[in-house]
DNA sequence: CTGAAAGCGCTTACAG
DNA sequence: CTGAAAGCGCTTACAG
């Protein structure tokens, strides 16, 4: 069967513990008791069992990483720099889709407290987020995202201002009637709204609600179809300003299949800076952040979490840019 | 600190034995003694231990999930479909990114021997791959994608016929000049470069080397750049070949760039309908398959093998076919 | 239907 | 620098 500690330590005449001391390093070892030890690994093809180790331990070396909807093309993106910085720390992710309802949420926070993985990394959906709740013992999260939770250590940009910034780039060059695509009860989608809204506030125009075109989910088919449905009973507005890249897409579809074009008819902005804005048609102007920066701030929060249940809350905001491309024109 | 089974146990008045019974459903449990462990475990807010029951049990009840690149929104669609497929059968997935070079996928191979894993699906990027050899102690292993290796397990569409039919479709339409972009050495690039030429040979076409245009990675951004100075030198194809949607995605902007018209000047294809190929500018032509039922025949061979170590090796290949979209015209 | 004991494979005090 | 023992928390034969 499979070899073990012992197995290693008998072929090659000493004890467990020092087999132990060569995998961890925790005692020096002698150069030529250390060969011994690795010949006899190599030879029983021994591999750690790493359930063991977590039992004994305390860690597993593995993190969870929930997001909504893996299907966005961001949220791969964010995988990526999430698996990458969680590697150079030794650590492994396990990965998990919430979905829309906060629901998946509590369950994973149990599952993080079963200890398979030593903290987790959630996105949650909602503003009014269950699952995170004083006076239950909570595992070690970092909350990315929308959602300002005291009581848990948090990593987001500011996408009130974000998405405020954007809007007034669009009212700058000369749009007034501006349309937003992706409201709803999502809590980045309340907070894009409510920065769009400043905007508008701000250079005194008058909001108009049906500008601010709902969308059930963040598709890039959903949002075409809700804008093609606005286009059915509304003038097409002057801009538009996708809640997320991958609605934006969606946008550019249907003005697309309606023989209007971007930007001479009609501008569109994005927010995330996907790849698939880059080489749109046309590329997409959007709201940029540095996503690997943004992985490797929360998954060292977490750590440093793991390291220090007692350690202050922390709550870290980072930057966010407009990269301006050829999807806007003054008018 | 924590409760364990024997906290549970002591304060329902139980043996540990009648938790796990309770728990695992081992062995029926009357109604009022489940009641009082379930009232129990409730009072001392009680989450067994995985890792614990990892190594007792010899399953974890994770696998792993090795994906090429999760930035490719390919990636994450498909990785929707494992996690789902695998919560329904109460799995965790852990993810994995294997990068460009097989490197890594014997170091997966080793951690699922670690156990910490019960099983892995991998997606191998090099057609001489080395990490999956006889000889070696393998943990329970299920290849995606484009590998055929007769000594472990395999789910996969036929790439080569999926190429070849598409470009059969465009030569159908009167397109002559056909180019394809994404060469390389990966195992996929091969196979569908093989379907191209096997397309273009029973129709009697020269292949010409100039229309293969490689491709360092299959990011948009790169096959934009690549054809792009394809086409500082050469007049534009009648029509190109995207190895993947992602890939043509980038032509298609390239193309936009440029300032040609698709289908008008040049026809575009792609492969794999991920969600983004729908929305395109134009919408994609390419080739689909289910993959949720990729996704659930992966998983279902693989809990077949972890199950059954000594069953037959299985290849399964799964349908696919070609969607029309609005990409491509008649020359 | 329930209890007491053993053991999964590891690592960490505790001795030497 | 190394050894023998104990224990992480669970579940599974083994008895009753």
């Amino acid at each position: 069967m499979r070899a073990t500690v012992r197995d290693v330590a008998a072929l090659a005449g000493v004890s467990p513990k020092t087999v132990s001391n060569v995998l961890n390093g925790t005692f020096p070892v002698t150069p030529e008791t250390r060969a011994k030890v690795e010949q006899a690994m190599a030879a029983l093809d021994y591999v750690p069992n790493l359930s063991a180790r977590g039992l004994r331990n305390g860690r597993t070396g593995m993190i969870a990483v929930a997001l909504p909807d893996l299907r966005m093309p961001y949220s791969g993106e964010m995988l990526h720099h999430f698996v990458e910085a969680a590697a150079e720390r030794g650590l492994h992710v396990q990965i998990e889709e919430t979905g829309t309802t906060s629901e998946r949420e509590s369950e994973l926070m149990s599952r993080a407290r079963a200890q398979l993985v030593d903290g987790l990394i959630l996105n949650p959906v909602l503003l009014e987020t269950t699952a995170v709740q004083r006076g239950v013992a909570l595992p070690p999260v970092v909350l990315i995202g929308e959602v300002d939770q005291p009581i848990v250590d948090h990593v987001w940009i500011d996408n009130v201002a974000a998405s405020r910034e954007i809007t007034e780039l669009l009212i700058s060059e000369g749009h007034r009637r501006i349309a937003i695509v992706g409201a709803g009860p999502m809590a980045s989608a309340q907070l894009r709204l409510s920065g769009y809204r400043k905007a508008l506030r701000s250079a005194g125009i008058k909001r108009d609600p049906d500008l601010e075109i709902p969308c059930t989910d963040w598709h890039a088919d959903t949002a075409g179809e809700s804008f093609t449905e606005f286009l059915d009973h509304h003038d097409p507005p002057d801009a538009v300003v996708g809640m997320t890249d991958t609605l934006a897409l969606g946008v550019l579809n249907a003005l697309y299949r309606r023989g209007l074009s971007v930007p001479e008819d009609v501008s569109v902005v994005g927010y995330d800076n996907i790849a698939d804005a880059a080489t749109a048609v046309p590329p997409l102007t959007t709201i940029d952040f540095d996503k690997q920066q943004f992985a490797e701030t929360a998954i060292t929060v977490l750590t440093e979490r793991i390291a220090d249940r007692d350690r202050p809350i922390m709550s870290v905001t980072l930057p966010h840019r407009i990269v301006r491309r050829s999807s806007t024109r003054r008018r």
